[in-house]
DNA sequence: CGATTTTGACCTGCGC
DNA sequence: GCGCAGGTCAAAATCG
């Protein structure tokens, strides 16, 4: 550790101690982070882009069952994700947009619903999820990339290495072969599928000296190292999946070394098992949090917001306040503001799901479960080999 | 006791 | 080929 702030990401976002008022409790206890989502495109080795920020859930009338979001499930890398997310994304705005544009992002808890895209070519307040949505085009892109010096860049070790645009990096897109270094059936690092979420973190300050804080998902985590990295005063913390032990996913979570307020959860590859249980989830991953104790780690339950590439290189963001992003061609999201029933419109073959009625039912006794059914089915319409795969990962399917 | 985190060492990919 | 940086391993410590 270099200094406090280095420390371990081991501070949790939990849904079950959502602070009503939106506010983040104490270091080392469970906060909300249902606040503000930001979207990253991630590409490779590029520090995710900033694109947007959300709305706080319960401000758009979302229970606290969707403050927990399943993300991992969304990781399809090496197939055209097919989800109701659509397919193909092409974000265009900076991280310094962003910041620009938002300057106390992260923990304002008394926002509104006005939130400015972070694009400075398209700086305006928006009212409703789809104009908060991220002007993407190829245009938008290009004018964002000429009109910004200092584009997010890889965050490879190679600082002197060629910026490489977003645009560029959408449309050159990477294989999507999962791989471990260690693993000889799964090739490793660059032309890996990755997921980024990015979701806000209480600052340093407020947070315990040396943590961090990491969102959660369903899935049980386990952290298997941490690593400063080169440019950024944060560590990054590498987590894989103790649900199962052949599973190869993998989520690193770092801070945004341009907005310690935020959380950069990098997530590649993909699970390999059904979804684990809330009490697996929780065994797996969990440590009480321990205030005064620098160095324990609480579980996740967080909502999150996720970018997901597909194997064209496309980006598909998404969240659980039901602001999804697809940018470049098509923008299909499940209605943004709907105040109380989260109804998005699943593909036709996922009629096999429950019934809403059912569906939110059961969220009050597995927490972020449907929601991860939810989405796994909405994710998983198209061809076979996706719904064989909803099937078999879906375990309440 | 079984799970996790911590952390230094090692491995690997990549740029020069 | 070398060095750097990121990613992973694995032993020890920690926790419930």
């Amino acid at each position: 550790m270099e200094n406090n702030f280095h420390g371990d990401l081991g501070d949790i976002f939990r849904p079950g101690s959502v602070n009503n008022s939106g506010d983040i409790d104490p270091p080392g206890v469970s906060v909300s982070v249902s606040d503000h989502w930001q979207y990253f495109d991630h590409q490779d080795d590029q520090e995710p882009q900033m694109i947007q920020k959300s709305t706080r859930l319960h401000d758009e009338g979302f229970g606290q069952p969707f403050t927990s979001l399943l993300v991992d499930p969304f990781v399809h890398e090496g197939t055209s994700t097919p989800c109701f997310f659509g397919t193909t994304t092409t974000t265009t705005t900076s991280l310094d947009d962003f910041e620009q544009s938002t300057p106390s992002l992260g923990f304002d808890h008394h926002h509104h619903h006005d939130h400015k895209i972070m694009n400075n070519n398209n700086n305006h307040t928006h009212n409703n999820i789809f104009s908060k949505m991220l002007q993407i085009s190829p245009n938008a892109a290009k004018s964002t990339l000429s009109s910004n010096n200092e584009m997010i860049t890889s965050s490879s070790s190679n600082s002197s290495a060629p910026k490489r645009s977003l645009l560029e990096a959408s449309t050159t897109s990477s294989t999507l072969q999962i791989s471990s270094p260690r693993n000889p059936a799964i090739k490793r690092r660059k032309s890996q599928a990755k997921k980024v979420v990015c979701i806000p973190a209480p600052a340093p300050a407020n947070s315990r000296p040396t943590g961090e804080v990491v969102p959660s998902d369903l899935w049980a985590w386990r952290k298997y190292g941490q690593k400063p990295i080169k440019g950024s005063p944060y560590p990054r913390g590498y987590y894989r999946c103790s649900s199962s032990k052949g599973c190869s996913a993998r989520k690193q979570v770092e801070r945004s070394r341009t907005d310690p307020n935020m959380l950069v959860i990098t997530y590649t590859s993909e699970h390999n098992h059904p979804w684990p249980t809330q009490r697996n989830a929780l065994a797996g991953s969990t440590r009480t949090p321990q205030p005064p104790k620098p160095t324990t780690i609480a579980n996740e339950q967080t909502p999150q917001r996720e970018i997901t590439e597909d194997d064209q290189g496309s980006t598909i963001i998404g969240g659980n306040n039901g602001v999804h992003v697809q940018v470049k061609d098509e923008l299909q999201t499940f209605e943004p503001s709907f105040p109380q029933g989260y109804r998005p419109e699943l593909p036709e073959h996922g009629s096999g799901a429950q019934p809403d009625h059912d569906f939110f039912s059961s969220l009050g006794e597995i927490e972020a479960d449907p929601i991860s059914m939810l989405l796994n089915q909405g994710f998983l319409g198209g061809d076979e080999e996706e719904e064989n795969y909803n099937k078999d990962m879906d375990p309440f399917g």
